[in-house]
DNA sequence: GGCTGGCCCTGTACGC
DNA sequence: TGCGTACAGGGCCAGC
């Protein structure tokens, strides 16, 4: 489940194989869902570029139009250019000139593929109407209070939404929740609360980033490496286990459709 | 317009 | 051993 730290990995790593390289061939699986990614063949990758769990890439074509390829990874989706793009869950590839191919691999088929035209991302609602970047200059803490404060949600639906902050997933909604001390069930969080959610947001996906990402099952870096962050997890995927704050044990409850873990102490409702 | 819940999709785990 | 069922969850969309 490829959130921001992870897709920020991979784009790290997927930067200096693409730029400056041409698409000069593709195909892919019939899926609606990926259909769309032989529309950069012919196109020159000018950067490589992440808006919250989004790859875009930058396209310049023969016909002076500039174009984004815009990739989500879902829940299983995995780039690489040692992955077989004959292999049974292949669902698109990019060759390139010099030789390599970059493969786009995805069991369980949540994942995305669009060509756009740069900067219309009308098709795709949720990069449409994404948040601020954590850790951009326009995440603040009263911008994040105002934007809860305007719903009536679920804190932990809100972060998930990715309009109060884009880049946040499952885990790292519970991890920043956990270090906040918000239950994730709450729909009124207030000024104080919602600055060391602010803090807690930022926390989480740095130490995530700095790990290379969390590797539950399926995320793999570019090179196939796995993430080193499930090791530093305090909440997520540790239900029945102490609290590393106050040793209660953790529990496990359904929000709003995702299994969410919380500390009955820490966070209380 | 905003919230909620269902659907997509398939490998894995578990119970019978 | 083999089958059936539940579960995992990001984004989208219909219904309220």
């Amino acid at each position: 489940m490829p959130e921001l730290p992870e897709v920020e990995t991979i784009r790290a790593a997927l930067a200096p194989l693409l730029v400056g390289r041409t698409v000069l061939a593709a195909d892919a699986h019939p899926s609606p869902k990926f259909a769309a990614a032989p529309a950069a063949s012919g196109q020159r990758v000018t950067a490589v570029r992440r808006r919250g769990k989004y790859l875009l890439a930058d396209l310049a074509g023969p016909d002076g139009r500039a174009r984004e390829l815009v990739i989500h990874l879902g829940m299983t989706g995995q780039l690489g250019a040692d992955l077989d793009p004959t292999g049974p869950y292949a669902r698109a590839w990019w060759r390139l000139d010099d030789g390599s191919t970059l493969v786009y691999r995805d069991v369980r088929r949540f994942g995305r593929i669009a060509v756009v035209d740069a900067g219309d991302h009308r098709s795709l609602p949720t990069l449409d109407a994404l948040g601020p970047e954590p850790f951009g200059a326009d995440f603040t803490p009263d911008g994040l209070w105002r934007a809860l404060a305007r719903s009536g949600a679920r804190v932990k639906t809100q972060l998930l939404g990715q309009r109060v902050v884009a880049g946040v997933g499952n885990i790292y909604a519970d991890e920043a929740l956990w270090r906040a001390g918000i239950h994730p069930g709450a729909r009124r969080v207030g000024r104080a609360r919602a600055e060391r959610l602010h803090t807690a947001v930022r926390g989480a996906l740095a130490l995530g980033l700095a790990n290379g990402g969390t590797t539950l099952r399926d995320y793999r870096t570019v090179s196939g490496e796995p993430g080193r962050n499930q090791d530093q997890l305090a909440c997520y995927g540790r239900a029945g286990h102490p609290c590393r704050r106050c040793g209660t044990t953790l529990r496990r409850a359904v929000v709003d459709a995702r299994g969410t873990t919380w500390c009955p102490r820490c966070q209380r409702a």
